[in-house]
DNA sequence: GGGATACCCTACCGACCGGTAGGTAGGAGA
DNA sequence: TCTCCTACCTACCGGTCGGTAGGGTATCCC
């Protein structure tokens, strides 16, 4: 019993946001065409009428991840504020990207762990973003704004905390005995960052 | 041309020390037994001639890492120093392991990540280190010996500081421009995550 | 010497992988 | 109405997966 073929662009929609959830939770290697053409409701062929492979599918999603991500940074930076204030800007947003995101969150850290064939690409579109953060904390750091702190240092450890709260979920769903994910819990641990971010950069 | 058999015990260590090594690089679904087998010397089926199959490798190498984990802490928590300064012992000891264990770091985070077939027990085996560690905290904030925080928030916190320094080498290569690992890039981090703790613990 | 056992091998299995070939249904435009 | 295109299908490709069967050889124990 042949289908109705749908709107190309809704099929390919659909096809991307599957493979987004597979991924993140399976992982490259541990996610079939067939994983994903059966969350659509089409055969695996049809998924390779719309991409030339499962490579490609796989680096579609992680490009439009990684362009939400640079969205998000750059509108954040945009704000002309200076000092802790920006500091704690930038985390707020960061935290409610990466709540809205968390498929990317562990895609992102896979892809991380893996230096995988994606993962030059994923890394040179990820280090301007890096390099500008650090650009901004060195200069508050330097008009006193900013208490002293090797910035790409501090930057990593913040991206540390914060990323493996997102990415390490299941673990710290049976560690606390609660879900992480939960608004409680979200907003107890988001408070806690930033006191601990605020002990090191603010001067007060 | 036969090969003369080889003492168990040692093609045992040697399997799981292979094993360790290519799951830590490419998890478990991108690691398959003719990789293990490739870099022990041997064919497939003598692998199987020492471990049941694949997941009882996978199994073993988890453990044995878990193990390693567990003395660790056990051994750091017995010295009965308490405040700050036992803080950051027990964080100079997590480095240290962690930084010739990098193969663990790695491991444990795709089972956090994965939330696997493996991954209940190997949570189950890290709870208890967490609540001791959480109510070390808290019995110090109490005394008065630390400053008052939310103590598990605060060291889900750290750990994830930490151990995504490691995990992440390879987009941190990137991003820093210099290998994460050296000896001077490894002392730089201690030194600011130690800081970053102490102004938010140390009551000084 | 003769088993028994431990270790490793080649040869094979069924299942599944990503990807291709070829065909069909149905809408759009001449 | 004829033609072209899109979207999807079934059937198949070569190759790899984890795992098994069965044979050969070296070593240990009697």
């Amino acid at each position: 019993m042949p289908q109705a073929p749908a709107a190309a662009a809704d099929t390919k929609v659909l096809i991307l946001h599957a493979a987004r959830r597979r991924f993140a939770d399976h992982g490259y290697e541990g996610t079939s065409l067939n994983d994903i053409a059966d969350d659509v409701g089409i055969r695996r062929p049809s998924l390779l009428h719309h991409f030339p492979s499962k490579e490609a599918i796989y680096r579609a999603v992680l490009f439009e991840l990684v362009g939400d991500w640079t969205a998000l940074v750059t509108a954040a930076v945009q704000d002309p504020t200076t000092g802790w204030g920006q500091v704690e800007r930038v985390l707020s947003a960061a935290f409610e990207f990466f709540e809205q995101h968390t498929d990317f969150v562990r895609l992102a850290r896979r892809e991380a762990i893996d230096g995988g064939p994606f993962f030059d690409e994923i890394a040179t579109g990820l280090q301007p973003l890096f390099d500008r953060a650090v650009g901004f904390l060195e200069k508050e750091m330097r008009a006193g704004r900013l208490r002293r702190h090797n910035a790409p240092q501090l930057l990593l450890a913040g991206y540390g905390a914060i990323l493996s709260y997102f990415s390490d979920a299941p673990l710290i769903t049976v560690l606390l005995g609660t879900d992480p994910l939960s608004k409680e819990s979200l907003r107890v641990h988001r408070r806690e960052v930033v006191d601990l971010f605020r002990n090191a950069l603010d001067p007060r």
